[in-house]
Order: C-alpha cells, then sequence, then structure tokens
DNA sequence: GTATAATGTTCTATAATATAAAACAAAGGA
DNA sequence: TCCTTTGTTTTATATTATAGAACATTATAC
C-alpha cells in the first residue's frame, strides 16, 4: 500500500509526457511549461533529461519536443510480460471484424476499470477510449460485468465506498437498482452498457472466469445502440460468451461445469 | 543538443521500468535493488512513486512488482502522433504474412537505427528485437539502406566517428567496403544484411524514399538466410520495392520519376 | 509451533540535488 | 535593424531525495 510521497520530478516528469495523449504530437518547452505550471527552466531540466533518455525526442527544425520510440519498448515488455493481452489480442480482433465494431478488454484495479487493450471497428465511429486509462465500474459493461463476479461484502464495501455519478439519464445511481443488476449479471452470465456512459453508445460484456466464481477480467464488443441491439439477436452475446469461455480455458486454465 | 544533466531519479526510475524488458514479468523490492544497485529505501521510494503513478503495480498476494498497464497509455500517444507507424503497420503486416517472416520498420537515430515496428513471423523462430531500441547502421538492412541514402558529407562523418564493430564474420568492417555497397544500394534502390549481425539470419531491406535522393525510414523482411534467398527470387525484393513506394507516397507525398 | 531469517515499509537527519531566478543566446517578426 | 519571443546555461539556495536504522511483516527452517 503506497502512503509515502511520491518522488515530485517524477510526478512531473510522467505528467510531462501524459501531455502527449491530448492529440498535439509536437510541443514547445513554452507550451509544456506553461501546461504543467513550472519554471522555463525547471521545465528544462526535465524535458531534456527525458530527451537523453530516449523518451523524449526534439524536433531540430523548429526545437519543438515530442514523445520518444524508446516508450514502446516498454509498451513491448508490458506485452511480453501480461499473457492476457498476447492471448487475447486475436481473439478480439476476431470479433471486431465480425461485427465491425469496437472491442475492449478491461481488467479492476482499485474500484475502477482499467482498458488493457481495444480493437477499433472498422467504421466512422470512433469510440474515445485509450488502452491503459481508467473508467468507472458503475457505469460501464466491463465494469459492471466485474463488479457483479465480486463477492457480496466487496460489492457492499464498493457500493458504501464509490459514489454513482450519472454520465447520461440512464446511468445507474442507486445501488439498490445496481445490486438487483448484479444478480441479473451473474444469472445470464452476461452484461453490458444501455448508454449509461454516453448517449447513443452501448455495449455488450461478458467476464473471462479464472473460476467458477471469480472474473479475472473482462470482453465487450461496443456501438452505436442501434447496431448493439440488432447484433445482439445476430449472435453477439453468444459469440462473446464462446470468446470469453476459450480465453478462460487458454488463460486461466478453467472449463466451465 | 543535450548537455545538462539528467535528474538522477528520472535516471533511476526508468532504468527500473526498464528491468522489465530482460523477461521478467515480476521482481521483489529486493531484486530491483540489487539490479539498479540502490539502497533498499531509496528504491522503495522510486517503485513507490511508479506505483502511485499507475506506471507500476504490485502483486497483492507476493508483494512483487511488475509494469503498470499506464505505459500503455503512452503508447497509444505515441502512436496516435507517429503518422508513420499508424499508417505502415497494415503493410507491414500484409508482407508478413506473405512470406510469414519477420517485418522491421526502423528510422536513424543519432547514428544508430530505431526500430519503430515489428510483425513477428507466425513461425518457431523468433528474431530477438525489440521496437523502440537501438541497433547498429552499419550491419543491419535496414541500417545500410539509411546511411546509403544520406549525403556523401554525412557518410563521412558517420564513417569518421563510428567504428565498424564486427558482430560474425560477415559483418562489413572496412569503409571503403561498406562505401562501395552503399552506391551498389543507391544503384538497385535495395538492400540488406547476410548473416552480419548473427550467423544464419538475413534481410532484405528497403528505403521508403520522403524525396529523390532523401530516405525517410527504411523497411525489411528479415529471416533465416535460406528462407530469405529462397524468396527473393519469388518477389519478396520486388514486393518490398512496391510496399515502400506506397508509404513514400502516402506518408511523404513523394512518387518516383 | 516456534525461532530465525529475509524482505517490505516507515522514520528521520543530512547531504545532495532539483529548483527557480536571472543572464545569455538564438530565432522570428515587425 | 530592432525588438520580442523562446530555448539554453549558470548559479545560489532551499527543498527534496537519499540512505541508514528501526520496525513490521512474511517466509523458511528447525
Amino acid at each position: 500500500m503506497a502512503t509515502t510521497k511520491t518522488i515530485q520530478s517524477l510526478e512531473r516528469a510522467f505528467s510531462i509526457l501524459e501531455l502527449f495523449q491530448s492529440g498535439k504530437s509536437e510541443l514547445s518547452l513554452k507550451e509544456i511549461s506553461d501546461s504543467i505550471g513550472l519554471n522555463k527552466s525547471t521545465t528544462f531540466g526535465l524535458v531534456n533529461s527525458l530527451t537523453t533518455l530516449g523518451y523524449m525526442l526534439q524536433n531540430e527544425d523548429n526545437q519543438k519536443y515530442s514523445l520518444g520510440l524508446k516508450i514502446l519498448s516498454l509498451t513491448n515488455a508490458v506485452k511480453m510480460n501480461n499473457i492476457l493481452i498476447r492471448v487475447s489480442r486475436p481473439y478480439l480482433e476476431e470479433l471486431s471484424t465480425k461485427y465491425r465494431e469496437t472491442v475492449h478488454s478491461a481488467k479492476e484495479l482499485n474500484g475502477n476499470i482499467v482498458y488493457i487493450d481495444k480493437v477499433d471497428a472498422d467504421t466512422s465511429m470512433y469510440i474515445n477510449t485509450q488502452i491503459g486509462t481508467k473508467n468507472y465500474m458503475h457505469c460501464t459493461g466491463v465494469g459492471k460485468v466485474l463488479l457483479a463476479y465480486k463477492s457480496d461484502d466487496e460489492i457492499e464495501t464498493f457500493l458504501s465506498t464509490h459514489q454513482l455519478k450519472a454520465l447520461t439519464f440512464n446511468t445507474i445511481t442507486n445501488p439498490e437498482h445496481l445490486k438487483r443488476e448484479m444478480a441479473e449479471i451473474r444469472k445470464n452470465g452476461i452484461g453490458g452498457d444501455d448508454e449509461e456512459i454516453e448517449m447513443g453508445l452501448s455495449c455488450v460484456a461478458v467476464p473471462v472466469m479464472k473460476s467458477e466464481t471469480t472474473a479475472g477480467f473482462a470482453i465487450s464488443v461496443a456501438g452505436p445502440t442501434v447496431r448493439i441491439s440488432e447484433n445482439k439477436k445476430n449472435g453477439l452475446a453468444e459469440d462473446l460468451k464462446n470468446t470469453a469461455a476459450k480465453l478462460s480455458e487458454i488463460i486461466y486454465g478453467y472449463t466451465a461445469e
């Protein structure tokens, strides 16, 4: 459990790297120092260090800075070390190709979900989620599915420590209501979200079980509400369940029944 | 140009993250502190900060540490910001599928090449290269091709500042010999390496041209020497050239002739 | 089941380091 | 050409990272 103070220069360095997540591929020193609210020279020290280490690089023409390719070497390590990502990728791609929708995998981390992987749909609609970032448990398909397979105690703890913030009119904000949905998910082995994060956007989600009662992670197929409900009839739910069963077996060596 | 001293805690933090590139997915605090040669508590401070920031995480069962998924969010940013990676990926995959060999893309960075992307072959043979890491210019296919399209002055500078280290019996260590090969590459628009990094391993490489005389990056197909020479006859070189021409056009808007 | 070893975590004093201000350099625009 | 803007270097100082030691917790041996 982390209680000690985090090292200031680390916190600052990473927030500089994270600046590039907002779409800009190049930033000037000025822009960086303004964004993080630090002195020019302090910023320079940080940026310069990151550049020396290969995690940022400077465009020689306009002096601007961008992210360095060395970050990709860490990515590699993350993926190599995560059987989960390695194994599930092709299955997620298969689902995405078949239904032409966006597919996510996610796991729980301290009361939130973190996207592990994502396969974008081959359509004009782009779902704005980022691998490695957090999202709520109570309003995402993957989140609700993962919550459903926690113990009753854990669910109670979650509900008493997390406010069920409304993101749309559909977001479930009533704990009792959410608990009823949890029971429903456990009964059917399937869940989803119905415009609970954003109007017009829905998903179907299933858990990848680790044992008979515990979920390791979850996968989902998301897209415009109309298409998702249509696809559900066309076997999307069944396909998701089958995929999850395969992953369960390969990753955790667990087979149902 | 970076001359200032790099911030110590940053240097240390990243060297901790880089420890996980050696294949181990979990490391104990002790292992980490031993590996980087720092005091237990100093190491703890660094590791704890990285954990708080989401770039590492601790296994609650055995206390061991691993890389955090948040690294993947930076990956995302790198890829989003690099048209090069985004655009070329499917083409590299196509080549890899067709020839069942490993495909690389790489660009130059301060006299070395850095792998930008890699598609592993669907065979038992695994080529030990890592995206985001450096390699020599004088003995890799991509490196030689990129060197060939530098100006004569730049080539001279490179040769006078870099020792041509021999990695195998085939590595070209004679500057004059290398210059002759550069001319050959420019003549044919194609290069490669013939067991110059490792015995038994060869590759064919082509530049992706930015203009008539300058290369933006390079792509290569690598594999066991026998298969590569066989594939060359079966159109590998032609396919590579065609792919490179397409990428040239899409990424740099440059068309030959 | 107890004792002992090994490792993870917290506390604290101190030295070392990151920091910001200011000076300087270089580039760009008026 | 001058002035503004932004990137880089220098330097003094205060803050912060650091390592040693104590403490806590877990694993191992007996």
